[in-house]
DNA sequence: CTGAAAGCGCTTACAG
DNA sequence: CTGAAAGCGCTTACAG
């Protein structure tokens, strides 16, 4: 195909053999039956001989058009750098293109003016539904978005009863709780992460409610909420550490925020996984790779976007009930988290 | 604007208001120019009340369908989930967004069958034009896609004579060096990155080149491949510090393999920025908050992303010449970057 | 199995 | 300043 050659077209196409461009249409277009019958035709076979010559492709802008289907899905994160939404992100992209379906994905900084603003602007391309990584808890844009009888779904936060896919994190809360309770600690604290998100609350949740069943209640200032970033998890540390009673054990509801607890930890003197135990959340590929490896608790986001994406995928295409997912974590322990300092050996 | 409505139209609105389509398309949608004359009439403000009244939004899909101009742009990256591209992907799809473009975005993973059948998927749906962050020193995929007459820029790696937007990675190499060279570091290695890419070329031989003017000459086994990630990293950080003369300074073309490359020391019992020095590239943010930040030439990623979406527009409007544009690096010292150990204070 | 027609929602050169 | 017409490239119900 060179640069002066006009695109084929099915009108060109059809002028070519002599047939109706509505023929031509059914055989490289139409539905499956019609397809299939039309293949055995010698004509199909001219048909799909010279559109392979001519590397004909639909337009899909006609298509769009005529079948107000436009086989594209809008992608609302809060950030693509944060490397959690960014591996969900390529689930949706992946699943999305094996079902045809080409996405816009766009940042929203988890500013309700940008996430209302961004959510138009991706509606103006006419997608047939969207993805949502960036609910808030309370759910007022989703609330309207819904009313207008816009598709989509959920992922990694959820927010009401609205279709979504996520991790487990009351679960993995709990299994963080499960291990520093094992160890021995009983002076915790939480690094909470913004009171919008589902995700941390779920998780201090979770992680709450496992201690209180051992008996150990963590008064309200041991729950500090924060930024999803490093920077908002070393000054929680910070505040944690400062306090009388210092904590054995910080619990990050995110490997940033645990990163930047970390280094809160150094300030004070205390070295992770010997004075002090600090564990994070999703296991992101750099938890493994620090000088001392971070516990973590495990959920795969690469699969958390693909059944996100499928899952629109199938209200989208009007099948049947609609029921959110939640994937199990797993608990992975390394170096970071050990004993109290002052336990019995 | 609730469920049941169907959109407005230019037609529909034209029927409330007893005038004819075109009439209501050049007040909406018109250029300025027509638009500002038939915004003095008393005609156009009754459209534009009507219109945003109802929420009026121009079909995309028949726009483009008429105008042959999508608005559309696509982007090729290796992988999403490294923060490298993710952060120029920010960048380009905010600049794009100012522009009124739309982008999509998807991974190819460095493969040349991925590279060739994404970019056709995104050919598929009509862009405009498209932004490769992926671009092999090779140019054989981009021979070809030039070849069709498709509009393009490559982005923070260059190809050929291609249009793009990097860093000069050349002159980060340089800096890198000599800042090596004033601790006083003799004994030095690479680890260079996998050979289809520019920025670890270019990184490599500007630092080479500056050690070579300094009467140091780079044996070949001193400047290893490697991969992007960790692991790539610490594989080539593990050959070099078991070799006989081993190196009291390593230079990463990556932050990444820069991280992986400090794992390695720690297993050989060196400990980064005491035993041995040890540098970075892209100055990603969990640089400065590894236990020893790690030295990092700082390249304004966003930046980088925003350029490219500015000149792909260039193109694609069909301006000027076409100059491809290099931002200027800057070293940032940190702690991984001692003198070498025996070395006189 | 193939053809003819209508129409999705827009833009734009041509008249008036 | 406004209208009428044509057409971008498809799909699909209706005939034959």
């Amino acid at each position: 195909m060179t640069a002066n050659t006009p695109r084929p077209t099915l009108q060109s196409i059809a002028r070519q053999l002599g047939l109706h461009v509505s023929t031509v249409s059914r055989v490289l277009n139409g539905p499956e039956g019609e397809g299939a019958r039309a293949a055995s035709g010698e004509t199909g076979e001219r048909i799909r001989r010279l559109a392979a010559e001519l590397g004909y492709r639909p337009n899909p802008h006609a298509t769009s058009l005529r079948t107000q289907r436009s086989n594209l899905i809008g992608v609302m994160v809060p950030r693509l750098s944060d490397v959690v939404l960014a591996t969900i992100y390529e689930g949706i992209e992946e699943a999305a293109a094996e079902l045809r379906l080409s996405t816009f994905v766009t940042n929203t900084w988890d500013r309700p003016e940008t996430q209302r603003a961004r959510t138009q602007m991706i509606l103006d391309r006419r997608v047939d539904g969207l993805v949502f990584g960036d609910a808030h808890a309370d759910g007022r844009l989703l609330d309207e978005v819904a009313a207008r009888g816009t598709k989509f779904v959920l992922v990694n936060r959820r927010a009401g009863d609205y279709p979504a896919v996520t991790c487990d994190d009351y679960l993995g809360g709990r299994l963080v709780a499960d291990h520093l309770l094992g160890l021995g600690h009983e002076n915790v604290a939480v690094i909470a992460g913004p009171p919008y998100a589902s995700t941390g609350l779920d998780r201090a949740a979770g992680f709450a409610d496992r201690y209180r069943e051992a008996g150990i209640a963590l008064p309200a200032e041991r729950i500090v909420p924060s930024g999803f970033d490093t920077a908002g998890g070393r000054a929680a540390a910070q505040r944690l550490l400062s306090a009388p009673a210092r904590p054995t054990a910080l619990f990050a509801v995110n490997d940033f925020t645990a990163i930047g607890a970390a280094g809160a930890a150094r300030d004070h003197g205390l070295r992770m996984g010997e004075d002090i135990a600090i564990a994070g959340f999703n296991d992101i590929p750099l938890a493994a790779e620090l000088p001392v490896p971070l516990t973590s608790v495990r959920s795969d986001m690469h699969e958390m976007g693909r059944r996100a994406a499928r899952l629109l995928a199938g209200i989208i295409a009007g099948e049947g009930p609609v029921t959110s997912e939640r994937l199990a974590p797993t608990l992975v322990v390394r170096s970071s988290t050990c004993r109290p300092p002052d336990s019995p050996t």
